[in-house]
Formats: C-alpha cells, sequence, structure tokens
DNA sequence: CGAATCATTGATGAAAATCAACCCCGGTGG
DNA sequence: CCACCGGGGTTGATTTTCATCAATGATTCG
C-alpha cells in the first residue's frame, strides 16, 4: 500500500463470504474462498490513491463499500476514466507484471484484496479458477468495447443518457440514485467537459427525464426516453 | 461461415506451425499445435462479413494474410471500429457464447480458425492454454484501455500521430508502410470523419513528417515528431 | 459563520463536422 | 490506345457542437 495514513489493515482467513451483489462479484468470492486464499481488508479515504499506473500489481482488489475510478493521464494532464467500480466490483486485475490505469478512492472506500501471487497459483492448479478470472477480464473487456463506442461516436447528450442508465442499472436503490463522482469525473469518463455534464443534466431536468433532489441524488422519470436518447 | 461465394476451405491437422510474426500470435500456434487441435482455413473477399454482432462465437481465428476490422455500430449508422486485425492476429476470441463486435474482411483475406469449443475443452485440461487464452483477452482489454483515452481524451492530429506510430510498429517493412483500409475506417477507427483524417495527414506531409508513394502508402520521415504530438 | 468545493449558467471561441466540389488513379470497354 | 467511369481521396466553405472563459449560486464542513 502507499499512504498507511487512513486505517489499520484487518487480516481474515475468508470462510464465510458476504456476498455482495451481482455475478461477476461473486465469481471472487467463489475464487477467494474455494482457495483458502487470504484476504485482507482495508480503507482509503476521499482521493487516495490505491495503486499507480506502472507499478507492479502486487494485488487485486474488490470494492466491499465505496467507489473507486481508475484512469490514464496524458502528459499535460488530460484523464480518461476508463471505468468506475462500485460495491461488488473487481479491480486491479491486470494479467501482466504492472497496472496499466491509476486507481483512486472516489469517497472513502472500504476494499478486500488478494494477493495477485496468490490468485495466478490458486489458477495453476484449479482450472475453475483460471476460467474465472478469464471470465473476469473479459468482462472488463466487453465494457471497455462498448466506452468506445460511446467515447467515438456519441453525442454529448448521448453520453450522459448512456451513463445514467448504465448509474442507475449498477447502483439505484429504491429507484433512487446515489452518485458518488463529481461532475468532473463523470465528464473525464464520457470524454467530455464537466461543464456540458451539467448543462445536458439540467436539460434532462426541464424536460421531466429526471428530477435531483440534490445534485448527486436523482430519480429517473422516463427510462424509455433516456434509452432512447442513447442510440 | 456466412457467404461460402469465395473459396474453398482446406482443411488441415496442424503440426509445424508457420510461426507468423508477433507474440500474441505465438500463443495461439503454441495452443493450436500443443493440443492437436483442428484448424481450418478459409479466404473472404474485401469487405466480406466474417462474424456478425450478436451471433454465437463458434469460431476463433487468426489472420494468416490480409486485414480485417471489427467494429461496433449505432442504430443510425455510426460506426466505431476497435481494431484493426492483422497477420498473425487473433480475433473472435470473445468469452461468452455470442461476438460483441463485427468483423469484416478488410482486403481479400485468409484467416485460420478452429472451434472455440475445442479450445475451451483444451483449456480445461491444459494450464498453459487456460493461461495463454486469459493472456490472449487482456491484450485485448490493454489496446482497448489506450484506445479509451486517445477516443476521449486525444485532439484529431494527436489521435492520427498515434495511429500512425501504432501501424507503423506492426506492418511497416523496408522503413514503408502499406496501409490496407480506407480513410473512412481510419476515420472510425479514431472517432474523427475521413476528412479530418484527410486533413490530418496533409498536414503532417507538408511538414515532412511523413511522405506518400501513394495515397496509403507512407513512409515515416519523423517518428520523433509524431511521438511528441501524441501527447 | 465563513471558506472551500462543487455545480450551474451564460458568453464567446475553437475544433471538428458537414456540405460540396474537384481531383486523381485504376480499371473497363469502345 | 485512349476516353470515360467510379471509388477513394483531397481541399474549401460553412455550420455545429462542444470547449473555454467567466461569474454566480449552492452545499458542506471545519
Amino acid at each position: 500500500m502507499h499512504t498507511q495514513t487512513i486505517t489499520a489493515p484487518a487480516t481474515t482467513v475468508l470462510n464465510a463470504p458476504r456476498a455482495p451483489v451481482p455475478s461477476s462479484a461473486d465469481q471472487f468470492s467463489i475464487i477467494a474462498s474455494c482457495s483458502g486464499i487470504i484476504a485482507t481488508e482495508f480503507t482509503y479515504g476521499k482521493d487516495e490513491e490505491i495503486y499507480g499506473e506502472g507499478e507492479p500489481s502486487e494485488y487485486v482488489y474488490q470494492v466491499i463499500q465505496g467507489a473507486v475510478r481508475t484512469y490514464k493521464l496524458l502528459s499535460d494532464g488530460r484523464r480518461q476514466i476508463g471505468a468506475f467500480h462500485l460495491a461488488g466490483d473487481v479491480f486491479g486485475l491486470d494479467p501482466g507484471t504492472s497496472h496499466r490505469l491509476t486507481a483512486e478512492a472516489i469517497s472513502d472506500t472500504t476494499v478486500r484484496l488478494v494477493k495477485r501471487r496468490s490468485l495466478e497459483a490458486a489458477a495453476g492448479s484449479n482450472v475453475r479458477v483460471a476460467h474465472n478470472l478469464w471470465t473476469m477480464t473479459a468482462g472488463d473487456l466487453r465494457h471497455a468495447e462498448d466506452h468506445m463506442l460511446l467515447l467515438g461516436r456519441k453525442t454529448a447528450m448521448e453520453k450522459v443518457a448512456t451513463f445514467l442508465l448504465e448509474m442507475d442499472r449498477r447502483l439505484a436503490k429504491a429507484g433512487m440514485m446515489a452518485l458518488p463522482m463529481c461532475r468532473r469525473d463523470i465528464g473525464d469518463y464520457l470524454g467530455i467537459t464537466l461543464e456540458t455534464v451539467s448543462r445536458a443534466l439540467s436539460q434532462l431536468n426541464d424536460q421531466g427525464v429526471l428530477v435531483f433532489s440534490s445534485a448527486r441524488q436523482i430519480v429517473l422519470r422516463n427510462r424509455q426516453r433516456l434509452a432512447d436518447m442513447d442510440a
């Protein structure tokens, strides 16, 4: 870890995995429990770096609580966020020796982490584990392929519509979405500026497609309209 | 295969793989030979579809000769090309039951193909094979991550500079690059229009960074300048 | 309460898309 | 052999979208 300033890690052997939510997360739980792998929990503060682009990839992570952004930078600071990782999501699984993106906590975030070395060892003896690792990487690839289409060919409004539907699907509770990230993060994810994000959201609000409780608390009123927009 | 109008397939058992060029290709050769897997060759004509988005993924392919584009479409026809596949490259390896992009031959193209089912079977018994499949998918993911940065955050000129360096690396022979794809394909790969591609290339030509033999035959004169541009 | 951060909104500008014309070159057929 | 045809490529004029610059408003948090 890079800055131990936040919270003391608590090491535990996983035996009764707390199943969070989605299917890709369960794969990780299966791997972790099946193999008697040692998992550790750790908490990062808001905006704290979890790992940097190019660093040796020593651990694989699962978000327990909070949210993480992974991104690349150009030399002048322009940033492209490749993905947001929410509760249950696995990240940092870069086959190869080093991380290809930087990971940062968006808000205070607790992760479970396992040594990549032990995962690879498990994969060497257990075909199920190997297959799950492959499947998880393939899931990341699918997302990246969809996101290339968005970045390269969708308009600003279509990008925002797609984003809202994605977040609605992934983190809506009781019809309400509590976005963990700021407008700049959203813009850097969608390849537009924060002002353009704000204008698109305001316009959707004016049209009655969504309602704000606060800037980051959103209720979708017309998912079909959004789906139509997203082309 | 979808249209058999072109060339009769020739089925052969692979024993002495003709090692084409790069490392990712060799992994495929290793898999194919290691496992006594049956490979078939097939040739597609220019612009012929190899498989369509959403179709069941029955085969995995390796380009023997020619070039392939894989892409996604929006409902109104806007297209995002995710990758170009050149001699030696493997494509169509989508874990899951269906292809997530459409694949088309850019020029007359010969591919080697193996049944995905037999690959998966081999992966189930041979850890090396399983690891190679994972590594190949991870290679696609790395490319997609780099390309998201390009699509979301680079300027038109930076995109073209990056493209030229990529193609130079992948297909230059004797300092000369023979591009198999048209300006529209390049634009749809970079998320810009064919006119913008043309203007950027003309400007680079004016600056002496490159020289055209013909529209698709390019010699790079100053790779450092290009690398600087690509930020 | 006040400072800082985040978000919204408006005015202006710049990059790239679009629309349009023309050119170049290879292939075909008179 | 050469004219013509058509697709691909280039270049120019104009429009559009989104970025940038700037000011103000809302929340959160010491």
